[in-house]
DNA sequence: TGCCACCAGGAAAACTCTTTCCTCTCCGCT
DNA sequence: AGCGGAGAGGAAAGAGTTTTCCTGGTGGCA
């Protein structure tokens, strides 16, 4: 009378591939042939009876079980320090594409900065036997957090699964980097050929290697140009829309000579220009301001931001690619991705001289 | 000579239980017991055994193992239409804190807003046998589509897993409903309190329910305070800043007579101020613009935006609640979340009378 | 016609855990 | 001393696939 647990399939609980294969009257052995489509061929009668069966039973293969047969999951994991954080999700969207494009299943972990997160996200991703997994978010420069991680990257590679980065030099791993030198250079030219003399930047955290290197390639940039840059111009702070907020009000409150500021990425000049305009200074007119990273949903920004345009959707489905692709290269391959300075109203020539 | 696959647990392949009751010298029961603690007590001394092999060996548990011996994973689901959305980003975070709080996994898939996409997924999940899932982002009224999915959600609840919904009234899971209508018929009442009389719609895509209710609550709002709405002043279009700035470029290309103009959410509001500032008008002393949700990425928009707010993290955070608290009621929960009308600078009285 | 190779199909092992059920020991009671 | 019961440990049976290896049949070739 009541439901015998096996045997009526639909219904209740899972249907199996035994269940179809008995529907079919065929082994298992090749059912599974059928509905995977292995090397082996399988008679176009038996063919038909099984996935007849599958579909009438309404079969849904067990991943957990292929996984462990077969010793590889379909998992993608990708890592990020904040899914909220536009930078991050932009990736996240090119990750997502290409994964998915590839019927993969993304598995997100976020970090919230904490470094040993990402060893243990790692961990988890290794105990799924995911394929790959992609790992977003500049590195700091603390050295023992960094071995760490190289460590576990190479226990994950050791096992079969693939790793790449994007923005992260010096992992043991494939990595997609943003040319943060050159780009922050670029827009450092173009700023002094515009007249600018004296800068304040907003330099983001100190031990954050994107954030040093835009700094680094700034400085040098100015440096080249013969132009200095006061050492109490630099500030540090928050990566975040806040830390720009907080660093501006700082700077202002020291009384800066500044002609233009240059926030090390976009969120944190949006902060800065919330920042001046509650001090009622205008920008571009008593201040200009240039960003990095060129956020979509910051675009709309009144003055629109002066930046530097990475291609961030771009960026994380060229990591998925080489972290999907089938090449296991001998050397970590670094694809290089360049900035474009990009003007738009929150940078002018001085007016102060 | 070479590795012997087996046995040598460090150095290649994966280390399994096995191995570790082997060097513990204890059985596989025992090592299951002691690492992962069931209910079964295991000797002091044997445990200290196997903890110490599991920890010089370097055992990590298979996960796909665990999972077809227990019949239920770590995995949680999170569908959304598109992460880099500022909406659904906020709201994935929610559902990841919450998440990665009970050390879950969350699975990640993007739709694309395809309605067949969600249906798919929620396959996949339940082939991975997850845990939970949160499925993100308003249904449209293709009735069809609808009925799909429901069918979906109940295999799947019907074997083990839980379903909760951020928006998506009418599922047979549980959901988080922002109070689309009440939260925009707040806002026109703020505006008509304010003197505006004429107003210009920007009202998405007609058939998604989000952007329908939003349209009502509106709408009726106005009817309420003896408004009239033109038909010709409503206009629908893509719910993206692009829709919005398409949608702005028609509706003003008509020569409307609105003195305010509300956008049934933030992106669409964005898009319709660039189209307002590329056609020289000024906002709020030319037109006045509204929007909905409070998106935190656009708060720095210049003249900031007057818009409803919701708590995208929060209701993220209460959706994962809601699938993994233990309960399993008899009818779906429902959570409504209020939407509070926030002033900002884009709107105030109208000039022109 | 006889032999070999090839091929489709099936039985069973393997994958790595969890959990049930059985055994054995030790303790406390009568 | 004998018995029952509790509790710790182990053997083994799953969980649902994939894949190896074996079998039997068929076709081609000499």
């Amino acid at each position: 009378m009541a439901r015998s647990g096996k045997g009526n399939g639909v219904g209740s609980g899972y249907v199996t591939l035994e269940q179809v294969a008995k529907h079919a009257g065929v082994s298992l052995a090749t059912a599974s042939r059928v509905i995977n489509g292995s090397t082996r061929q399988v008679g176009e009668k038996l063919r038909q009876r099984v996935t007849a069966s599958a579909r009438e039973l309404g079969y849904l293969a067990n991943a957990s079980a292929q996984t462990l047969a077969r010793n590889t999951s379909s998992l993608v994991g990708l890592i990020v320090h904040d899914i909220a954080d536009p930078y991050f999700s932009g990736i996240a969207a090119g990750v997502t594409r290409r994964a998915e494009g590839e019927s993969l299943v993304v598995v997100l972990g976020t970090t919230g900065r904490a470094p040993q997160r990402e060893v243990q996200m790692l961990a988890t991703l290794r105990a799924h036997r995911a394929r790959a997994v992609v790992l977003v978010g500049s590195r700091t420069i603390d050295e023992e957090g960094t071995r760490r991680l190289a460590e576990e990257i190479r226990i994950f590679t050791r096992q079969g699964g693939r790793v790449a980065c994007v923005s992260q030099e010096g992992l043991p791993a494939d990595t997609v980097v943003p040319d943060n030198r050159n780009g922050a250079a670029a827009l450092a030219r173009h700023l002094v050929e515009q007249g600018h003399r004296r800068f304040a930047i907003l330099a983001g955290p100190a031990d954050l290697r994107t954030a040093r290197d835009r700094l680094d390639g700034f400085h040098s940039a100015l440096s080249s140009a013969g132009v200095e840059l006061a050492h109490h111009n630099v500030v540090h702070g928050a990566f975040t829309r806040d830390g720009g907020y907080e660093s501006t009000r700082r700077l202002m409150a020291a009384g800066t000579d500044a002609t233009c500021l240059f926030a090390v990425n976009d969120v944190m000049a949006t902060g800065a220009m919330a920042a001046l305009r509650d001090l009622g200074l205008r920008v571009p007119q008593d201040l200009s301001v240039a960003g990095f990273d060129d956020i979509p949903t910051l675009r709309d920004l009144t003055p629109a931001l002066t930046t530097v345009r990475l291609p961030l959707e771009r960026m994380g489905e060229e990591a998925a690619r080489l972290a999907l692709d089938g090449e296991t290269p001998e050397e970590p391959r670094v694809v290089p991705v360049g900035g474009e300075v990009v003007v738009r109203e929150s940078t002018a020539p001085p007016t102060r001289s």
